[in-house]
DNA sequence: GTATTATCCGAGCTTTAGCTCGCGTTTCTC
DNA sequence: GAGAAACGCGAGCTAAAGCTCGGATAATAC
């Protein structure tokens, strides 16, 4: 059975305090790996009880689902923002866009974005921080790549996705925060976006 | 401390024993990922006791490391059959060989090859299987692009490794044996090669 | 001020993963 | 064939992770 409803915060400390557990469950996860973080180091980090932590979340898994809805939401957000469709702004533009986006929301709760957007477990979890940019992208490439086929373009949204993850993968064996990177990373993209919108 | 040294196998019975363990292991792992599996799992997988189990191997752990070992070096092997260094085989051709391998390896404990390739589970384990495929593209890359700096280079093999691990990472979203995953793959790597060979 | 509701706490209960231990069985040695 | 070594087994021990519960405190309602 699902794990019995619990209270939603109702007073402004109570909603602080869900604020501070889903910053030290962020801050563990990108570190650690979900499965490695306890819910005692979460309220410990976090300041606060295991008795306090569970008033307001069923159970671990919940905690990780609070935060891919809300990184969700915030990526979409952003993407709408500088995802422009128009067929006539550049490539190379909007792919740097991309990156500054990336570069920028991996700032706060550090490594975050990066352990949400690789991080699936075994289960074929609905990613939906993963499917907010497949959405998106395959708008794009409806308008930029009318010619392809619908199911070609899911799979090459997919590849772009995860070819962009390389910020996060590759800068884990080559030194985290390596500019020479990113140089790597957009070279990739626009390489392959080159190569897929020539044909 | 580090775990007991265990037995080494002298009988054929029970070498046939762990390797009925090391393929369960792997396909365990393959399919719910490292963290999910309990020893108990495996043995039952296996049709073995926990406790012959635990005669040939101290702990978890180093089930995963036997798996890796004998991966990197069956992987080694092949690479350097596959992978001739000679400046002037077709690019294209070093790609097609090189995917062809990973349709291969990746048959029979099915999906073992993606999960070693993909699972760093948070800790950043020197993961030989990675290492052995790193090793040969910096070989190869020294050949072929002898003008771009040492430092770029190791990011170059890191990149190029983790677009190869899309054939997995992205099979997962798009279907998992879709031929057209392994087309993209191929062309995001010729993009990018010849993006970064023709500087 | 009092009653009521929301909040917070953390010792400790429950479950389970990892692993051990002693005994019975098979294979090897001579 | 007898003794020794290697092997196989699985009930159950230990530690730790997930989670609960009852009581204390703070905010809110009237």
């Amino acid at each position: 059975m699902p794990p019995t409803q619990r209270r939603q915060p109702k007073q402004a400390r109570s909603r602080e305090l869900v604020d501070r557990i889903l910053v030290a469950a962020g801050e563990l996860f990108a570190g650690r790996g979900y499965p490695f973080v306890t819910t005692n180091h979460i309220a410990e980090h976090a300041g606060v009880s295991v008795g306090s932590l569970y008033q307001f979340f069923a159970d671990k898994e919940e905690i990780l689902a609070a935060l891919q809805d809300a990184w969700t939401a915030r990526l979409g957000a952003e993407l709408d923002l500088r995802l422009r469709v128009d067929a006539d702004t550049d490539l190379a533009e909007t792919v740097e866009a991309v990156l500054d986006l990336h570069a920028e929301l991996n700032r706060q709760p550090p490594g975050l974005l990066g352990f949400l957007l690789i991080s699936t477990f075994g289960k074929q979890d609905s990613n939906g921080v993963v499917a907010a940019i497949h959405e998106r992208l395959l708008d794009l490439l409806a308008s930029r790549a009318p010619h392809v086929s619908p199911h070609r373009r899911h799979v090459i949204a997919s590849m772009l996705v995860h070819i962009t993850n390389g910020l996060y993968s590759v800068g884990l064996t080559a030194g985290a925060t390596d500019p020479a990177v990113r140089g790597e990373v957009r070279a990739a993209l626009l390489g392959y976006l080159n190569q897929v919108l020539a044909e």
